[in-house]
RNA sequence: GGCGCCGUACCCAAGUGGCUAAGGGAAGGGUCUGCAAAACCCUCAUUCAGCGGUUCGAAUCCGCUCGGCGCCUCCA
């Protein structure tokens, strides 16, 4: 079950082919580094992917990468190259760049390592809109010769007085009424309506230029999300996903795009996800409250799946209000799950006696989990469940073998589901610690020392040296253990 | 002007007609510890922004008021 921006209401989700879920959830443009809110879209899509696959279904799930910078729908076309990259490219950071295939390629990669770090699942297909260029020439010409687009003296629009549904998606159907709200709007006068929209711009100064049947330039934003997602999954798709600012204009023009090629529904339904807000404003980076990934990750120390916990802490439905306080709310919850984590294994490899006490409980919270999720992909409640599933395990002061056994069939399949419990991929998990191990193995061996000699005040004064880097330590009967705390 | 969302304890937040209003964080008490930390146990909303209404019954539905927020051709 699953909201319907189309429909505005729960819709179940049934593939068109049982048990085979076709996918396709709008990327980024790679014009800078992803922001944290980028990511509670992408981290939707994930969801659902994990969603799908732990009911066994199937997944072609296809996420792209914009690797175009688009100009302003209706800005003049002979715009001197001032579109997203191109802006990019002059700033501070993107001097280092020769050019901007460089820099798309160097965001791009850039985009990819977030992703993993965040623990998200790669895509069966991540298409770039630079290598579907002739899809997307092909289409145009399809939409001309089918009268749905026409071509002017600055490049070829979409008509959008020829399809009907125009605005089925958004509301925005009074097209008269649009124009009244939105400030700033140049027009174009070679366009027929204001509202039509470009599917290729003829430009022969743009950075990045295509020869096409109506010259040098280069294709609309919308374009290219139609082709690839019909390239890769079919006329149809199940469903299809992105950030709720692309609902329109780019989703609307995508179905006119779509529907006015095949005929056809673009796709089944429709999910968009709210934006995130940082500490209950809007993320810019004038308020100081902008965040990327790697900002949190190599700037504060924070671990990587602590962030993924706080990003989809609140489901993709709800007005999300990201702050430092949840950060630190995660980092103590995906603790728990790293302590059970320590503690299966421990009790995997001693194999004690005894019953599977706690095996029916966890499978219950599994399936309990398993519910939300399918409820619209309820991460609170899931997350919930899987914590009360750590307190299960780590109440337990001796795990038997057939404890142990459940507790990690539990782990393994909320990770499957949440991806919250450990890393999958082999992108490193975090950044090497700027510490000096050698130095803190021989303070700790100090330490022990002096404990054993009772000289307890030098013993905390180590502990409380360390704790001052922020190096927590903890003792066990085994001995003592220390860990790096973030300092977000 | 159009489309839409939210207001639940100190904080985050689930719950959308009916059992004791999930869960987490913080806080307080306890177990453990040389002392801590971590872990575990216990406590922590007679009440869901306010006011009316519908109903046998509402945090949940309807209306109004107050407050906060998002999108509307750059944006996830």
């Amino acid at each position: 079950m699953l909201y319907d921006t189309m429909s505005k209401s729960m819709r179940e989700l049934v593939p068109q082919e049982p048990g085979h879920l076709k996918f396709y959830s709008c990327g980024p443009t790679v014009y800078s580094y992803a922001h944290i809110g980028n990511f509670r879209t992408f981290l939707t899509a994930d969801l659902v992917v994990r969603t799908a696959e732990a009911l066994g279904w199937q997944v072609s799930y296809v996420s792209n990468i914009t690797d175009v910078g688009h100009l302003t729908e209706d800005s003049l076309a002979d715009a001197e190259g001032e579109d997203k990259m191109a802006r990019a490219l002059q700033s501070k950071e993107g001097e280092r760049f020769a050019n901007v295939w460089d820099l798309a390629d160097h965001y791009a990669d850039a985009f990819v390592e977030d992703w993993r770090r965040l623990n998200l699942r790669d895509p069966s297909v991540r298409p770039k809109a630079t290598q579907h260029m002739r899809e997307q020439i092909v289409a145009v010409q399809e939409l001309i010769a089918k009268g749905h687009a026409y071509e002017t003296p600055t490049g070829v629009y979409f008509n959008v007085a020829s399809f009907a549904d125009y605005g089925k998606l958004s509301g925005n159907r009074d097209q008269d009424d649009l124009m009244r709200a939105v400030r700033d709007v140049v027009q174009d006068d070679n366009k027929r309506h204001p509202a039509d929209f470009a599917l290729w711009k003829k430009d022969e100064k743009h950075l990045m230029q295509w020869f096409s049947p109506w010259g040098w330039g280069f294709p609309g934003w919308h374009i290219e999300c139609s082709v690839m997602a019909m390239r890769y999954l079919g006329e149809t798709l199940d469903l299809h996903a992105g950030g709720e600012d692309l609902r329109f204009p780019h989703h609307e023009c995508e179905i006119a795009q779509s529907e006015a090629l095949t005929g056809k529904p673009f796709s089944k339904l429709w999910i968009h996800t709210r934006f995130l807000q940082v500490e209950g404003e809007k993320m810019a980076k004038s308020k100081g409250n902008f965040f990327t990934v790697r900002d949190l990750v190599e700037g504060k120390n924070a671990d990587p799946l602590a962030l993924r916990y706080a990003l989809i802490s609140v489901p993709y439905g709800k007005p999300y209000n990201f702050t430092m306080q949840t950060l630190r709310d995660a980092s103590s919850n995906v603790e728990r799950f790293r302590l059970c984590e320590e503690k299966v294994a421990a009790a995997l490899s001693a194999t004690r006696p005894g019953d599977d006490a706690i095996g029916p409980e966890l499978d219950a919270l599994y399936d309990e989990a398993l519910a939300a999720m399918l409820n619209d992909l309820n991460t609170s409640v899931a997350l919930a469940k899987a914590l009360e599933g750590t307190r299960v395990i780590l109440r337990e002061a001796e795990l038997s073998g057939a404890c142990a056994d459940s507790a990690q069939r539990f782990l393994d399949r909320i990770n499957a589901l949440l991806g919250i419990v450990r890393h999958e991929s082999d992108a490193p998990a975090s950044n090497s610690p700027k510490v000096d191990e050698a130095r803190i193995e021989a303070l700790l061996a100090e330490r022990a020392a002096a404990k054993a000699g009772k000289d307890f005040a030098r013993a905390d004064g180590i502990r409380d040296q360390l704790a001052a880097e922020g190096i927590e330590l903890r003792d066990s009967p085994e001995g003592t253990t220390w860990r790096l705390k973030g300092v977000v």
